[in-house]
DNA sequence: TGTTCCGTAACTATAATGGTTACGAAAGGC
DNA sequence: GCCTTTCGTAACCATTATAGTTACGGAACA
């Protein structure tokens, strides 16, 4: 089971496509997700590294979108946010004297690459519009 | 990230599958994943409950594969062990008074369901025999 | 009857996650 | 220039999951 952190920056990144162009801060966006602004912060520092948003320090500031909602992909989020592999290997390697043990990490590499490339290619097809589109079908997007 | 019971009983399996119709102890597969022999019990537990292996206690007992190595999938292993949801929603439900907290854990569910099937569709392309012929190319498959 | 082996409970150590407090720094209104 | 707002981040705690380990009961079989 991975973190909630992807579910979380999705809910946020979809908040803010709903509010357009107004900046939104970490205190607004903790009531909606229901945690503390600090656990925003977190996650936004991950999406702020892949340039999707954009925050700014005192009064008036906050988070806003750097992008379009249609052109922000849960793949772009997901790798944003969960950066490492998603099916692990052993962390204590293989005993190398087995002929298995030898080589399988090479080779479950091989197949857990794909089988994460098969999810990405999934989550690449969704959109943070169509997530809002979905979660809230009378929004009227506010385009910059 | 997931936990590497998903790769610890694709090693497992693999190993039986080359070592064929002979029973392999707990304290032997032990020996390969560079483990103890509880966690490898705990594992194949989950791989028993799928009937993928049968254990046999005393003397000259083991595990072994139930079925043909061709014919086990890794989906079938990942389901095995690894029976919860891949992707999480957040533990604490969000704010249900914002438009997008009111909805957003039920979309969300959608897209993480198809995800985590995309990625097993492409799990239940890589058999247990693919994995042993990848791994170890001079196995002649010791066939029942 | 004794050895071998699984089945499982119990305990520990370690790490990840999420929640919280605290405080520094940046931005902007007055 | 000061003061308020807000982010940025460190530090700490509680909770949980994982993996490692010991221990012991019960099944199989010679």
């Amino acid at each position: 089971m991975t973190s909630s952190r992807f579910a979380v920056a999705t809910h946020i990144l979809t908040l803010l496509a709903l509010k357009g162009a107004e900046p939104l801060t970490s205190e607004v966006i903790a009531e909606s997700v229901n945690t503390n602004p600090v656990v925003i912060r977190r996650t936004m520092a991950g999406l702020r590294e892949a340039h999707l948003v954009v925050s700014q320090p005192g009064a008036g500031g906050g988070w806003r979108l750097v992008g379009a909602p249609e052109e922000i992909t849960l793949a772009a989020v997901f790798q944003a946010v969960e950066p490492e592999d998603l099916l692990a290997l052993p962390t204590k390697s293989p005993n190398i004297s087995c002929p298995v043990g030898r080589t399988i990490c090479q080779t479950l590499g091989g197949v857990f690459h794909d089988a994460e490339a098969a999810m990405t290619a999934r989550l690449a097809c969704v959109t943070i519009a169509d997530v809002l589109r979905d979660s809230v079908p009378s929004a009227t997007l506010n385009r910059r």
